[in-house]
DNA sequence: CATTGATGGTTACATTTACAACTACTAGCC
DNA sequence: GGCTAGTAGTTGTAAATGTAACCATCAATG
């Protein structure tokens, strides 16, 4: 049987990301369900919460990128669990600005070297130019979706709303 | 840049592949979804069947790839569809082969050009030399995860083996 | 200030998904 | 044959998710 089969998927990029995609995480998603009992939404904003002094639930529906539901569930489930306390914005009081607890900034430093090192161990195999050339591929789309600078495209970019919060910076 | 802050994201793997997936899938989601009501799962292996004459359960979660249950309910609404057409294997009749029926390569081939339309307006800015650049990338994972031949590992799942599956050129 | 419209965030409900049994069947062994 | 173990695929149930409605607050206008 030659192939006559048309090579959509080949190059479907949709579809070959998110199958790379799901690959990639199939290692590390067991660490952060099973091993710490997050979610995935709970896992992403523990991390972008890592990286940022303080964000509000707008903020962190831009940077994770999720929507509201998911986002406002993963602070409750992480406030519950004490990782995350919310202070209520005085200038707007709709507003809050979730911040990690001391608590959650441990979790996190004991949660992300396992995760590291679970994908380090799966890149493993791959030579510093093939690291290179999936980084460069990567960085195109980044560049394309404005995500590049994860830290450029920052609240600034979800400014449509420009609210009061911290810049990162 | 003064940021203490550890990039973690940025070079994040899984992270950055995750959000790249679902960026890039944001606009053709819709097309299978509403436009043609199928969930995900169902559209993936319709995408497999379209690609191979014809599939059984398992070999469909290994290319899709899927949890068994995820493939079984796209097989029966599929079917109930009438896109899908199981029929027993005589020799082992715990398997049931699943192909397209006339209706349903009509189908993919209704909704095929729309969701590669709608991709390419995606990618529309970017220069040959970016999706060079991007398809080196991905394709550097895809030999690591033993993907890129995909019409190498066919209804006998034999090629698993992680060798160098014959590369599709 | 009352009214209107917009926004940050939460809650409710229907759909999807994950995980764990379960059925049907095959295969090996005595 | 009858027993056990293993595999292909399905079904039941609880958790997760998407969508839409919702509440509280703010800002603009009369």
């Amino acid at each position: 049987m030659g192939k006559v089969i048309a090579l959509f998927l080949r190059t479907y990029l949709p579809y070959r990301l998110n199958l790379l995609a799901e690959l990639t995480s199939d290692g590390t998603r067991e660490i952060y369900r099973k091993r710490h009992g997050l979610t995935r939404p709970e896992w992403r904003v523990l991390v972008n919460l890592a990286e940022a002094p303080s964000l509000t639930a707008s903020a962190l529906c831009a940077r994770v990128p999720a929507h509201k539901t998911k986002v406002s569930r993963a602070l409750v489930a992480l406030e519950r669990r004490g990782w995350v306390r919310r202070t209520v914005d005085q200038q707007d009081r709709r507003v809050s600005h979730a911040a990690l607890t001391a608590q959650g900034q441990r979790a996190f430093a004991a949660i992300r070297p396992e995760m590291e090192a679970a994908t380090e161990a799966l890149l493993a195999p791959l030579t510093p130019q093939e690291r290179a050339r999936l980084d460069e591929g990567l960085a195109v789309l980044e560049r394309l979706f404005g995500v590049a600078g994860q830290g450029a495209a920052e609240e600034g970019g979800a400014a449509q709303g420009g609210d009061g919060a911290a810049p990162l910076e």
